[in-house]
DNA sequence: GCGTAGTGGTTATTCGTATTAGTTATTCGT
DNA sequence: ACGAATAACTAATACGAATAACCACTACGC
């Protein structure tokens, strides 16, 4: 009845030994159709040791045998621990649950020996494969490890356009911010941006493409009056807004490329003695949850869909994902707030 | 030469077989005080033999044979998605790899049954042990399955007092910030707080009582006049500092128990005209890495120790973490910025 | 009264690694 | 020159679960 070593978890032969039957017996009446082939009475009595004993499956032994993968690893920069982007975890984490499979991560802070000795230790335990995740959208290098196993970029794209990546469509959030304005009735609609060239941003190029599109769709010029370019603080956001709200032919909107210029150019509003939105509507970019939803009035912005592109990419990989070079671009869904209304009649 | 099965990855017989050796030596070679007992030359064979087939030991198939635990589980409420606790994640994930180990991630959303199917899917996993994270100070319940396993709350406490449990030194933090105030000179120094009783909250209470405890080593009383509690959200910060800072006799220092409420305070003394930190000092508590670094001017806070927190719990993991209850408290250390100065003479 | 089908199990083997206990040569001490 | 020690390596086994193959027995058709 009790088990042989004591101290140790009860395997399926100590289950087995307690209700009378072989291991295989057990094995099968706990896996294969519930045992349908049995006699109620044994699978009761196997039930019954597996509950007194609180037996549970050993999973290396388990995978071992029939080779399968238990766990998806997830290598990033910083991803995890960023404050902008953890939850891109969260969806990759409840995708591979979906399927039983659990999460094995690793943030490396961009220190290429951890990266590669964790990578190993990851496939070591034959993952089914690894999502590779940045905290910001940008082109990478991936380690030549990945070569080996099915594996995605996330929230960024493989410069070498081999792996997979699923990245937000920043062109598209570009436009639709700028067409949020100009569907509000706004005509002089100006940016806050991170410089273009120097940044090399997908987020910055996109974001201003979209942006450029969504005015000539309207039939307007881009005004380079109306356009700043800086590093994507804060007091760029200030220092901007001041100028394009000071100059002589003021914006009635504008659209910051982050919260974090949103929040500047609230700041520089503010010092103006100005009202947004009655003086001048705004929009952002990322919907940062300490920052976005706390200013006054809340922010309207777009929100970067970590959750969508986390599960997206576990998706690819229990698909198998093939170096195909594939970018999947996902939507940045608007989240309305206040900080947005029609321009004022000119007077 | 050529690898048995193709498609498959390499084993130690591969290996064996390709250095011309039993699958004994290699694994002598590779593990054993790197198979001292060999001749250099079979060192060579089996080495050249790893590289060139590529192979990686199966982890499943290690772990299954000597028992041993290569992953420590982390199951969290919503901890590793958080903007605020991300980095707790890191230390603890930091520690394991320090011996080898990988980090098993879970966050539940508080889905209890999900808690339980991951917890238990863990164990099955052999995990050296179990850190059960939250994403802010609190007294919590901790499922059963966690008796079985060493483990340790981080960020909270068990509420039945048996896990041991590791976070933030409150008191000691509230005492800290007050003392550092009243070491700038000042004699009013305000606290804008969340509900003592009603949240319950350890950073709360615990924060007060340092605040409490430095006034009165300083021979001051808390004078109620200058203490608000509220929600803990920024316009709380706003409405309190505000009445604060138009009361008769104001204060010449706040103490925010949270870098949320200080931002609203900043709005307020923004609005009164007056400035942070010549006519108000103010102190913060998180450091909020979205806000309190781009406050104007700096906000001076303390920090959650989230990385110190997370090592040291894989640590006691790793020691075995008996249940007894202990509760280590780590300390918050001071972020200087430029949210104080010694207080204005008095007319 | 014998083949056939079903019922209810068990036995033996496999996965890949680590390790104990040998085995076979060679060298050494006296 | 003979037993002992040493060097260099191998054979066999265990870890825990899954499964293919097999076995014993009953029931049934005709």
């Amino acid at each position: 009845m009790a088990k042989s070593k004591p101290n140790s978890k009860p395997t399926m032969h100590d289950v087995a030994a307690a209700a009378g039957v072989s291991q295989a017996t057990v094995s099968l009446v706990l896996n294969s159709a519930g045992g349908s082939r049995f006699s109620d009475e044994t699978r009761r009595k196997v039930k019954d040791a597996v509950a007194q004993l609180g037996y549970r499956t050993n999973a290396h032994a388990k995978f071992l045998r029939d080779g399968l993968a238990g766990m998806v690893g997830f290598i990033g920069d910083s991803v995890a621990t960023s404050p902008f982007a953890g939850a891109i975890i969260e969806g990759a984490q409840e995708r591979a649950w979906e399927d039983g499979l659990l999460l094995l991560t690793m943030n490396t802070g961009g220190d290429k020996d951890l990266e590669a000795a964790s990578l190993d230790a990851m496939l070591s335990y034959n993952v089914a494969g690894v999502v590779y995740g940045s905290m910001y959208h940008r082109l990478l290098e991936v380690p030549k490890a990945l070569a080996g196993v099915p594996s995605v970029v996330l929230n960024s794209q493989d410069r070498a356009g081999h792996l997979p990546s699923v990245a937000p469509d920043e062109v598209n959030g570009g436009y639709s911010a700028t067409r949020h304005l100009l569907d509000a009735g706004h005509t002089r609609v100006g940016m806050i941006n991170i410089e273009l060239l120097e940044s090399g941003l997908p987020a910055a190029v996109g974001r201003y493409e979209g942006y450029t599109a969504a005015l000539a769709e309207a039939g307007l010029d881009v005004d380079p009056a109306l356009v700043r370019f800086g590093r994507g603080g804060e007091d760029d956001g200030y220092k901007y807004a001041m100028e394009l709200m000071t100059a002589p032919e003021q914006p009635t909107a504008i659209f910051c490329a982050n919260d974090r210029t949103a929040w500047g150019a609230y700041q520089a509003v503010a010092d103006l003695r100005l009202s947004i939105p009655d003086d001048v509507s705004i929009v952002g970019f990322d919907n940062q949850a300490i920052v976005a939803p706390h200013l006054r009035p809340g922010l309207t912005t777009f929100e970067l869909p970590f959750i969508a592109m986390g599960r997206r990419a576990v998706d690819l990989i229990l698909q198998g994902a093939e170096p195909d070079g594939r970018v999947e671009l996902m939507e940045c869904p608007l989240i309305e707030r206040k900080s947005v209304t029609h321009p004022k009649e000119m007077p």
